[in-house]
DNA sequence: ATCTCTAGATAGACCGATCCACCTATTTAG
DNA sequence: CTAAATAGGTGGATCGGTCTATCTAGAGAT
C-alpha cells in the first residue's frame, strides 16, 4: 500500500484545496507539499515552477467544471432545460468545495490575484467565454432566426450567472445561485415568448 | 514646497494604485513607501499594519464609488435614472482605473485574497448589498406594491452588474459594462410594463 | 528464490531574495 | 527648541527553488 495516487495527482488535489481556500499568493510551496504528503522534488519533477503549478490547478478546474456540466446534459432534454443545466453546473461545483469553504469561483479568484499578462488569466476567460457560447448554441436552438436577441440574451445570462456566484462568495453559500436559476427560469420564458418586441433602443 | 499632501493621503493613494494592480499579496510595504515617497515608518505612523492600510484601501474605494455615484444620481430625474445611474457608477469608476489597466472590480479582487473570516470582506459585501439595496429603494419608487417582484428584479440587476464586472476585468476594458447597462434599460421597461404576469413558477 | 540494477521518491539542508515590522540617528520645519 | 518626517538598517520569518544523500519498489537475470 505505497502511493497507490501518482505524486503529481496528489500534488494537484492539495494545491486545489489550498488555492482555492487560502488564495494562490498566500498559499506556500512548503504547504502544498506537505498537505500531499510529497517530497517538494517531486512537485519539481512533475511542475516546472509553482506558476506552472497554478497554471496546472486552472485547467483541472476547468476539466472538473466541464465533467459536471456534461452530466447535467446528459439528462437535459430541451434547449431551455440545457441552459438551466449550465447554471445547475455552477451549483454542483459549489458544492464540491462546501467542505473547505465556499469562496465563489475559484477561477475568479485565481485570475484576481494573477497580473494583467499572465497566461492563467485566458485560461479563465476561456471558461466564462465557453458559458457565454453554450448559452448562445441553446437559445439559437429555439430562436433560430432572432440573432441579436439570441447573443444579447445569451451575455445576459452569462452576466447573472457570473454575478450571482461573485455574490455568493461573499456570502459564503450558493443561495444567490439558486436565485439566479429561478431568474433565469423566467428570462428564458420571457425569451420564447412569440410576441417579442422588436431590439429595444438605448440612451 | 514641502509635502502639500499629507503622508497618510500619499500612502493611500500608492497603495490604492498597486493593490489594483498588482494585488494586495504582490504588492510589499517597501514598494508603496517608495511609490508614495514618504518613509517607512510614516507607514506604521498612520496605520498599525499592513492589514490596516488594506483596510483603509478598500474602505476608501467604496467611499470613492459612493461619491461617483452621488454625482450621477444629482441628474437623475427618475426612478429608472436613477437605477441606470448605479450601472454609469460602475462605468466611471472603471475609467478612473484605466491608467493603470483596468482589472476588474478592485473589492472584489482585494476579497478573492482575503481569508474568509476577515473583516475586508465585510466590506466589500457592504457595497455589494448596498447596490442591491439601492436598487430595490429605487424599483419600489416605480411599483410599491409589487414587493416580491421588486426583490427580484433588484437582485437581477445587482447579478447583471456584479456578472458583467467580472467579465469585463477579464477582458480588460469595460464594453461588457456598456452592455450590461443596455439589457438594464429592457429590464426595466419590462418592469414597468402594466401587465406583469402573476409571479412565474420554478422549477 | 536470490541478487543486482535502476528509476523514482524521500527528508531535509541550503540558497538568495523578499517579506513585515520595528528601531535609530539625522534632517527638516514651524 | 521642539516635533515630525526622513533615510536606512536590522531582525526573524518565509518565500520559491535547488541539491544531496538515503531509501524503496520492482524488473531481469541467474
Amino acid at each position: 500500500m505505497t502511493d497507490r495516487v501518482p505524486a503529481r495527482d496528489r500534488l494537484l488535489k492539495a494545491a486545489a484545496e489550498l488555492f482555492y481556500a487560502e488564495g494562490v499568493g498566500a498559499t506556500g510551496i512548503d504547504a502544498i507539499t506537505a498537505r500531499a504528503g510529497v517530497a517538494k522534488m517531486s512537485l519539481y519533477n512533475n511542475f516546472s515552477s509553482k506558476a506552472d503549478l497554478v497554471n496546472g490547478y486552472l485547467q483541472n478546474r476547468v476539466s472538473e467544471w466541464q465533467d459536471l456540466l456534461s452530466e447535467r446534459l446528459g439528462t437535459a432534454r430541451t434547449p431551455q432545460e440545457r441552459v438551466l443545466a449550465v447554471f445547475d453546473s455552477y451549483v454542483d461545483h459549489a458544492a464540491l468545495t462546501y467542505a473547505w469553504g465556499f469562496r465563489g469561483c475559484g477561477l475568479l479568484n485565481a485570475a484576481a490575484e494573477l497580473p494583467v499578462g499572465d497566461p492563467g488569466r485566458a485560461t479563465v476567460a476561456f471558461q466564462k467565454d465557453e458559458v457565454e457560447r453554450l448559452f448562445k448554441q441553446f437559445l439559437g436552438d429555439i430562436s433560430p432566426d432572432a440573432e441579436t436577441l439570441v447573443e444579447e440574451t445569451a451575455q445576459h445570462l452569462s452576466f447573472l450567472l457570473e454575478g450571482a456566484m461573485a455574490r455568493a462568495g461573499l456570502d459564503g453559500h450558493d443561495g444567490r445561485l439558486k436565485a439566479a436559476r429561478k431568474i433565469a427560469v423566467s428570462i428564458l420564458e420571457q425569451f420564447a415568448k412569440p410576441g417579442s418586441s422588436p431590439p429595444l433602443a438605448a440612451d
